[in-house]
DNA sequence: ATACGTGCAAAGTATTTGCAAACGG
DNA sequence: CCGTTTGCAAATACTTTGCACGTAT
């Protein structure tokens, strides 16, 4: 199972940089290997709670500001004024979120020739590596 | 002139839509047509109070509100907690923001490959009709 | 003249930080 | 044990809103 190699690599990585497992990294590691989407740092924080996993939302912030710093997940706008966050696969996959402006459903995709552009676009520009790409419309229900 | 254009155009479009042109909508409109990148509120806010324009932070908040509903400005999220905010040319040129991560420099690119990629991503999922799209990495004075 | 636009200050959110107590190794 | 991690509450940063006054039409 790939997600639960998520938790282990990411455990690895952060024991490797010398930070410990406390109750709020392990909670937040292990909640984020069972996501598949983007989640903001509230939902995370509450779904941890109903789980009776109690940690401090300023916890959560700090979990995933760390885990960003070590490439462990990524951060992603999808507009609006919240922030949301996933865990980066292993395998170096590679997807993008797509939003439903009308009811703001977030679900995922994936497209090898917009990769390949992008990669084409990044060396054209010269001092690129990375990229947010982001689609919006409205998805059936919302027509 | 296209950049002239933009202001008329968009002052059109606010009369027509039953907008009055006080002194900040005039202001921030004429301001904006002057930029070729995006701009946080802030950075419109304190170069229009350098130009002796005064207006107060929120009404440059509410005349990007306005012009954003009208399709006349577009919001732009380049990471961190600040939008930012660039006219939309009428001719439906297209371009994105190449965000240098050391030193928070942005940049524009376009790429019609790339456009044409993200036109069929779109397509393939189906309910698509707008995207964002922003590259990150070191410009050269970073590297 | 009068409804719309504006500036200021206060309120609202999302996120970050200070700190003492709890805890991992 | 001792430095790291945590939760709480207070602080911050950005944006929005309430309201009285100004102004375009």
């Amino acid at each position: 199972m790939e997600q639960q190699g998520w938790a282990d690599h990411a455990l690895d990585v952060l024991r490797d940089a010398g930070y410990r497992s406390g109750g709020a990294r392990s909670a937040v590691v292990d909640f984020l290997a069972r996501q598949s989407c983007c989640l903001t740092a509230q939902e995370i924080f509450d779904r941890l709670r109903s789980e009776r996993r109690s940690v401090g939302i300023a916890s959560v912030y700090r979990v995933l500001e760390l885990l960003g710093e070590l490439r462990l997940v990524q951060r992603v706008d999808v507009g609006g004024s919240t922030s949301r966050y996933e865990p980066v696969l292993p395998g170096g996959e590679h997807h993008h979120p797509v939003v439903c402006d009308g009811c703001g459903k977030v679900e995922a995709f994936s497209d090898e020739a917009l990769e390949r552009s992008l990669r084409e676009a990044s060396r054209r520009v010269g001092y690129t590596e990375a990229h947010d790409v982001v689609l919006h419309g409205s998805c059936g229900r919302c027509d």
